[in-house]
DNA sequence: CTGAAAGCGCTTACAG
DNA sequence: CTGAAAGCGCTTACAG
């Protein structure tokens, strides 16, 4: 490309970074047959040189599930507005897998990484992580977070608005089903709902069934919460697509919704609003959440490293649909 | 590093490479070193020499459609089992991010791309993607490909196997309700549709309704055929998400399904077996289709450039859900 | 305003 | 078996 045009490649890089003088008619020459040629310069040395890749990586569980398709969406926008590109790995939550990703992103000097953490956080992690010398970004707030920033939601709310709604449309007799209690996320929900039923002073009660966070999981638990305490008239998942599992063993059980059991679920996925009943649910601002983080990532990139981190904390909200409605004493069934 | 152990970097690599002979010791203490300092090579600059980025791109319009997550997923893994990293780009179909995107990629030295194309594709397109000589697979077939490799679906196939279905249960009013006539796509599964409406000899009849193709669509199609083709009795969309769609309009306007109208999908997405009544639909293997598509990479990589294109064509097949039923008579809403 | 030089951190023949 | 040398394709001060 520069013999070509007869002149240096210091001339060529200056004139197409812009950067450094050119004569306007070697600048033309340059533009010109670098048209010509189709010439696309190599990214790679130029990262070799400058440290920085023009990539961000991004470690989620699995983009199967919505959530994070939606959210990873919003970081691939916010990415390429910033001109980056954006590497995606799946861990199935696999702490090793995750390890794997994490230093084969370093090593090819990432400019930051967004990461829904798998496990626990201890204090060795974050120094690793901190040690590779790159912006890094939790997507979730795993207790134990010191150093690194976050941006998260704010649980424990979804939890109390989910609890409030259903008490409000006179249920007492409520059911959690949620996922596996050491994760805090986990924790936080099922708190947030608890708290409501103590604020409310009325003598409401909760039945908390655990297992996987997954439809399966939500099948699984409703049917199990159909047999074990049929006299429950209201539930709180801990996801949607949980929900929609719990849905679809309600129906089996010929026990409609909303009429005789209501359903409340969190995240509010597209899918939410097309299945019938639509699920009423908690919203968390997903797409908002993905590029949220990418922001931090570029502003942590600016300032010197050892900064105090930031931990964003999104509100969510209840969107009402039609999988939950006013208790009917009539269609309360009594054991 | 290398200072750090007392050998040169030229054995440092060799040892980390395992190639070229390194006495046990000194590999010993290499390794044990590389260890101790948390030692990341710098993959670019190795990129850079080899000419190779150990990375792939995936360009699709969106993420967010289950569809693509499920077959991204197939792309992430079999990439990470060939040790290799996956940029994942969303074009909306636009063509003019879709070119931005690709010529990025090039210039990260990419070792192959994975499209699913957004336009048309003419033969200058093919030249140009075939010029900067990297291994491209399409995830589609859009008309017009002729030296590019593809993975693709038997649209045709799963179009008849939806019609031959149908009518087996007894439907004669049918419709479809389909995207942009334009994409091959659409047109195949339409084609296909209709023959086997041809090749049973009964007097059948489809409605063909165009329209987006999303859940919007679909929903507005499902409520234009109530009002305008009350006597249809079963409905084939073009994907899924359309389906819900069609299926929610059917609802509100107290069309029971499948009693009164069936419903048959295409794409049997994750969703499509939770909601209710669980979605009868033409099966496409979109997982094994990313993982075909990263053979295929890894294949074009090895041989010399100006190959054959390859074209692999998976068969689809139909999943009986509860969507559809066979026809009854005293149901069967006349106009 | 432009070219020559050094260097980014590796790999790869090639001497020794 | 190991080190010295050249080079991957750029960028970045620095002369001129």
């Amino acid at each position: 490309m520069a013999r070509e045009c007869g002149v240096d490649v210091s001339t060529v890089s200056r004139c197409l970074n812009n950067k450094g003088y050119v004569s306007p008619e070697t600048r033309i020459r340059i533009v010109a047959t670098a048209e010509r040629l189709n010439y696309v310069p190599n990214h790679l040395a130029r990262s070799l040189v400058t440290g920085n890749s023009h990539t961000l990586g991004l470690i989620i569980s699995d983009i199967r599930n919505p959530f994070f398709a939606e959210m990873a969406r919003g970081v691939e926008d916010a990415a390429n507005t910033a001109g980056l590109d954006l590497i995606l790995c799946n861990t199935d939550l696999h702490p090793e897998k995750q390890a794997r990703y994490i230093k084969s992103l370093v090593s090819k000097a990432i400019d930051g990484i967004i990461v829904n953490w798998a496990a626990r956080l201890d204090p060795a992690d974050e120094d690793l992580l901190l040690s590779y010398g790159i912006p890094i970004v939790l997507l979730n707030s795993p207790t134990g977070v010191r150093k690194l920033s976050t941006v998260s939601v704010d649980n424990r709310q979804g939890g109390f608005l989910a609890g409030s709604y259903l008490l409000k449309l006179g249920h007492r007799r409520l059911a959690i089903l949620t996922g596996p209690e050491n994760q805090s996320r986990v924790a936080e929900r099922e708190e947030g709902f608890l708290r409501s039923l103590e604020k409310s002073g009325d003598k409401a009660s909760a039945v908390i069934l655990h297992g996987d966070q997954n439809f399966l999981g939500g099948y699984q638990m409703g049917w199990k919460l159909i047999s074990d305490h049929p006299e429950v008239t209201a539930v709180f998942t801990h996801n949607d697509v949980m929900a929609f599992g719990a849905l679809k063993a309600f129906s089996e059980a010929g026990r409609r919704v909303p009429d005789e059991i209501s359903v409340v679920g969190f995240d509010n996925v597209q899918i939410s609003q097309m299945i019938q009943p639509a699920l009423t649910t908690v919203n968390q601002p997903k797409y908002e959440i993905g590029v949220a983080a990418v922001e931090l990532l570029l502003r942590l990139r600016e300032k010197p490293q050892p900064t105090a981190p930031t931990h964003r904390v999104y509100d969510v909200n209840l969107v009402e649909r039609q999988s939950a409605a006013r208790l009917i004493p009539s269609f309360h069934v009594v054991k």
